[in-house]
DNA sequence: TCTGGGGTCCTAGGACCC
DNA sequence: TCTGGGGTCCTAGGACCC
């Protein structure tokens, strides 16, 4: 199978309908104003050359790059470009498409060459969409995954069961897909520091420290092992949030209740769209400066915005009183259809 | 350098029941 | 009087991804 990543997606959309940009630092991040709280979503190649990158704080990214042109993420704008790109992978001879995010997807296919396939697909992304993209094919979805990352930007690269271990063995755990430095941490008070290392851990000690589902997850991961086929059934959300950050934080339980009462209707917009009734609400709460907490309460079925935001504003008091506040999240959890749940591994949406 | 927003899934521990 | 073991449900928190 293949897997297609859009290089630098979102910088490059702006300066497709922004040509004088080309060339330049461009960071998208927040509304665009390096003096608010906010982080980047994408930085083009020439301002990662700063050392910018995703997730890191805009102010700070603004400082590094004088002179980089920081612009406002436009969802909508990315979510047209990513449907055309999705909709271009579809057109391919035999494809099987599952979409993993805006820039992303795995594209299942049997062909004979599977790298004039990608080349295909390349061209055919570029011709249709004028955007560049990066292919790795593998003969797992982790393998296919990881490929990519060393066929950009703009290249194909193959991982297999043959190469595995020569290209990715002596690398640290933390490149692996699905492995964050807290599990690399975890694994390297075992000793294992390496792919390779994880590939042949004793699965008892993977287990002991991880539990008995994700423990031999993480060692299939060093392996390279994992599903062969692309799902392209159509994703069912298990529920919708919405979260902000204030830009000062609020101190008066009446700026709370406010936030809280908007935060719910907008999540109730999209549970409306979905159609399926509420069971769990989830309020999140972060104390300045960085105090995280979350309260959750199953519920009875509804879909009544009023009964919702009444149950959340019990959930709200529990909140400890007269802390100020930074960040204010909810979050609603549906009804799944019953043949939604079957078989679910630890495989998040398409691992 | 002071850390967004939208998702998913797993694990541990306590409550409760038999 | 003190105490077992197993099962399920719920809540809180952690971890990861894009």
């Amino acid at each position: 199978m293949l897997h297609v990543d859009l290089d630098q997606f979102i910088a490059a959309v702006e300066v497709l309908r922004r040509p004088e940009l080309a060339g330049r630092p461009v960071i998208v991040g927040g509304r665009g104003d390096p003096a608010e709280r906010a982080v980047v979503s994408t930085a083009s190649y020439e301002a990662r050359a700063y050392g910018v990158g995703s997730g890191m704080p805009l102010r700070l990214a603004a400082r590094k790059v004088p002179d980089a042109v920081i612009l406002p993420v436009d969802a909508e704008t990315y979510t047209a470009a990513s449907a055309e790109v999705m909709a271009t992978l579809r057109a391919q001879p035999g494809a099987t498409v599952q979409v993993l995010g805006w820039d992303e997807a795995f594209v299942g296919v049997r062909t004979e060459d599977p790298e004039a396939y990608a080349r295909g697909l390349q061209e055919a992304v570029l011709e249709r969409t004028r955007l560049h993209c990066s292919v790795g094919i593998g003969d797992t979805l982790v393998r296919a995954k990881v490929a990519t990352g060393f066929g950009k930007p703009g290249g194909v690269f193959r991982l297999t069961a043959a190469n595995w271990l020569e290209v990715m063995g002596h690398r640290p755990t933390k490149d692996l897909w699905g492995v964050g430095s807290a599990v690399s941490r975890r694994l390297a008070t075992h000793g294992i520091l390496t792919v390779a290392e994880l590939a042949a851990a004793d699965p008892a000690v993977l287990a002991g420290e991880f539990g008995p589902r994700m423990g031999p997850w993480y060692g299939q991961l060093g392996r390279g092992e994992g599903a062969r086929a692309v799902d392209d059934t159509p994703w069912v959300a298990r529920g919708h949030s919405r979260e902000t950050t204030f830009q000062q934080n609020l101190t008066e339980p009446a700026q709370v209740d406010a936030a809280l009462a908007e935060l719910v209707a907008r999540v109730m917009e999209d549970v409306a769209a979905e159609g399926r009734p509420v069971i769990s609400l989830t309020l999140k709460v972060r104390y300045a400066p960085f105090l995280t907490k979350t309260f959750v309460k199953k519920i009875p079925e509804t879909t009544d915005p009023e009964v919702v935001l009444a149950r959340a504003r019990e959930l709200a008091g529990r909140m400890e009183p007269g802390r100020s506040i930074r960040l204010l999240g909810f979050r609603a959890e549906m009804t799944m259809p019953d043949d939604a749940r079957e078989g679910h591994t630890p495989t998040r949406s398409g691992w």
